[in-house]
RNA sequence: UCCUCAGUAGCUCAGUUGGUUAGAGCAUCUGACUGUUAAUCAGAGGGUCACUGGUUCAAGUCCAGUCUGAGGAGCCA
């Protein structure tokens, strides 16, 4: 029976100083051959086992090492010792599994996360990973009740997609064709009539248009899922495989869809400052010690908690391209030639002008919208300019884009011609033409990627350290 | 994919103009000590210098290629 534990977070909470209670979890350290600090994942905070010197068997005390799993009950009693106010005097110890000391790779003492990266199955009994895995988890269950108190139906969409028109970058196949021997045409090319589904398939790279389907049926929806890409992108901020949450509302413009993201952002990261409180502060503190190591004009103006609460307090600020556009060419790197890329209307912007915007000019999130139509894709919604398209992108201070959205192009004519511009077979997209030709309606969405927004508020600079088993270009170690 | 940097003990790193048997701290192991806070003290063990080839009397050190990692860029969320 194992229901009988206290969780250690529980503990902390109530302070039954003086009754008798079972805790399970992990040794972080045994000092002084009296002292065991005990992790069990349910807070950072570790609690002190205290064992009254020969109180038990030098073979016992020999086993508990770092890492090694342990049941213990006694009593809660307050400590003489000055790191904390309460210990639990053990009465009953018994040692769950071993973690032998010369085998186990971890040390109680900092390790740098690449090291930790290579053990990612063992990571998350770091401190560091903990906070940051408790915040994924906490960012996420914010976003599922967001959605879900506004009455947003969550939507799965699938996986596995035969689609191959979406655009958004290199997709993975998926295939059950033997990898030698699978049988072609004449023409040389695999015959996928022979194929699992008899055709092409790959893993998704957005659920965002059958994501339209569902709007068109129950108004406000989501999805959160697995999202992949095939890109060869080496960077801190790209995944092969990530998690994205992508709203899609009917009856919304794109001014609807900037309020809803703001809002959105805003409140998930007031949910994590009010739960994930002890996790932020430790990573707060954990990012100004490393600050320390930087000349002062180097670090950061705020802790991170500050720029949470920035965030949260402040309205985005709003910008059309072409207004971001002119900000740039009148700043002082575009006039001394600090940029290492030209600006004019009608090209991307690049990451070292939006991190100018973000950074240096308005220090806080910012929206960019109604971008050039060249530069976007094809399902957004054309603006009477003839120019630009009713787009959108929330750039955020070391991050960049950390959502792009759009208010989506209703009119069936003109969806159908922009794909024939763009050369975007219809065919294989009939059943979301189908939606502007029975009963479309103005309707607008956009995608957050999830870890990026976890970086953001861990101020983790790695997208690889905040999501548990990192999928990049040569690695799927786990 | 491009540019830059890196790879030496389990971890973090030092290793001089190429020159004996490649070092330190931490960890580990052994012993001591005991209200500790990454406990402390003493001693011991631990190396395919990423890989392959080349230059040289001699390569951890120089050269070429490969692999892996990191940072930046592109693509994007």
């Amino acid at each position: 029976m194992f229901n009988i534990k206290t969780k250690i977070k529980s503990i902390f909470l109530e302070l039954p100083i003086g009754s008798t209670i079972t805790v399970m979890g992990w040794v972080r350290t045994f000092r002084n051959n009296q002292f065991i600090s005990l992790n069990d994942g349910s807070t950072i905070q570790n609690l002190q086992l205290y064992l009254p010197l020969g109180s038990f068997d030098d073979s016992i005390c020999k086993r508990l090492t770092t890492s090694s799993s342990i049941k213990a009950t006694g009593e809660l009693i307050s400590s003489q010792g000055k790191g904390q106010e309460i210990e639990l005097k053990v009465e009953k110890l018994e040692i769950l599994g071993d973690s032998p000391a010369d085998l186990y790779p971890l040390q109680p003492k900092k390790h740098n996360l690449e090291f930790l990266r290579e053990q990612a199955h063992l990571r998350m009994r770091t401190n560091t990973f903990g906070s940051v895995f408790r915040i994924r988890h906490e960012l996420a269950f914010a976003i599922h009740s967001y959605f879900h108190q506004r009455g947003f139906l969550y939507w799965h969409t699938p996986i596995i997609t035969s689609s191959d028109a979406e655009g958004a970058g290199e997709m993975f196949r998926v295939t059950t064709l033997p990898p030698t021997g699978a049988s072609t045409l004449p023409d040389g090319s695999l015959d996928f009539n022979a194929d699992f589904f008899g055709k092409q398939t790959h893993l998704t790279v957005s659920g965002q248009l059958e994501g339209e389907l569902a709007a068109m049926a129950f108004g406000e929806i989501y999805t959160f899922g697995p999202t992949f890409r095939a890109e060869n992108s080496n960077t801190t901020r790209h995944l092969a495989e990530f998690w994205m949450v992508e709203p899609e509302m009917a009856f919304y413009d794109l001014e609807d869809n900037m309020d809803l993201a703001e809002s959105f952002i805003k409140s998930i990261i007031q949910q994590v400052l009010s739960q994930g409180r002890e996790d932020l502060q430790f990573l707060e503190q954990r990012l100004i010690d490393e600050e320390m190591q930087l000349p002062a004009d180097k670090r950061s103006p705020y802790t991170l908690i500050q720029k949470l609460e920035l965030v949260r307090d402040t309205p985005f600020v709003r910008i059309s391209y072409t207004e971001a556009v002119n900000i740039l060419i009148q700043s002082n790197p575009y006039k001394k030639k600090k940029f290492a890329y030209d600006i004019q209307w009608g090209m991307d912007l690049q990451s070292e002008h939006e991190r100018y915007l973000v950074e240096k000019h308005f220090k806080q999130p910012v929206i960019v919208y109604n971008y050039p139509k060249e530069i976007k894709a094809f399902y957004m919604r054309q603006n009477t300019d003839g120019k630009t398209v009713a787009a959108m992108d929330i750039l955020a201070p070391g991050i960049g884009e950390i959502v792009g959205g759009s208010q989506r192009e209703e009119r069936y004519d003109m969806l159908l011609s922009r794909m024939n511009q763009l050369q975007i077979p219809h065919q294989q997209l009939h059943w979301y033409l189908d939606t502007r030709r029975f009963g479309t309606v103005p309707h607008a969405g956009f995608g957050l990627g999830f870890e990026r927004m976890v970086q953001f508020v861990t101020g983790m600079s790695n997208i690889r350290d905040v999501i548990p088993f990192p999928r990049t270009p040569k690695s799927a170690l786990y």
